[in-house]
DNA sequence: ATTCGTGCAAATAGTTTGCAGCAGA
DNA sequence: TCTGCTGCAAACTATTTGCACGAAT
């Protein structure tokens, strides 16, 4: 993760008090878990590494970090969704690795001079369909190791 | 569409043969309002465009078809799946602008230096994480003109 | 004829929600 | 103590599948 673990705790804290909320032992697992997974995990997984926790409350609470702008979901190839703390926890900005075959995400930073083309094209083409761009995901697509 | 309809329909029916199946009323149907979109389609946007087709044919066949390589699965920021005809006949190469609001997806096509760059990162992401890449798939997010 | 395709209805599966009790500040 | 949070179970909804009939070659 991009800071210690007390730092990111604290400001998580913060964020959720901001908005009148508390940072409960399931929040601060599931926040933990994201950490330790270092990828984007889905519910099962996240439930999984944390006995007890209910697959209900681990939606409601990711719904309610990700409002806080916390955790992002993420979607893959397949038909399950996937969260991940905010670029802002992670480290920096960030896109995906996915394979088609298992699912499997991946975090990957791109190199300065795609993020460069990529703001040139989020220009252009936000003039020409009308949309106001506020950001993009790129996902490469392939064959994970074990998957080949 | 990047071909004319009639050349289009006899590649879809060729493709189709190719695997031993038939180019029927309903894929035909299909694949006429796919290209009349002319942008990704929800199956509910397909099937009230074809009085008469069971939402079960038209999963069924939309599979059939992005089996054979006519269609391809779009995943947008909600949770309806989408579809659209593949680049052969959609026209060239090109990426999506996706409404964070309503999940409205419309075509864009990349300048040719974000493709390069995109080109240059798989290269270099795919390397780093044993992965072997076969594609990619670039979402600019923002919201669309109806939802500013 | 024989194989493939279709509609209908029922089954799946990920996700959401109602509710009654528990926990945090 | 007063909201907010939790687990459980039931509800929801996009998608898939079983089945018997219709269509294509």
């Amino acid at each position: 993760m991009g800071v210690n673990a007390e730092a990111m705790h604290a400001a998580v804290a913060a964020m959720l008090a901001g908005r009148g909320q508390h940072y409960t032992s399931a929040r601060r697992a599931l926040v933990e878990s994201l950490a330790r997974f270092g990828r984007p995990a889905t519910i099962g997984e996240l439930t999984a590494a944390t006995p007890g926790l209910a697959t209900s409350t681990a939606y409601r609470n990711l719904t309610v970090l990700a409002g806080a702008g916390v955790v992002a979901r993420v979607s893959g190839s397949d038909e399950f969704g996937r969260f991940e703390l905010s670029q802002e926890f992670s480290g920096t900005h960030h896109h995906h690795v996915v394979c088609a075959d298992c699912g499997l995400v991946l975090d990957a930073e791109a190199p300065e001079r795609l993020e460069a083309a990529l703001e040139d094209a989020a220009k252009v083409l936000a003039e020409e369909n009308g949309f106001a761009i506020t950001g993009h995901r790129l996902e490469l697509v392939g064959r994970c190791g074990s998957c080949q």
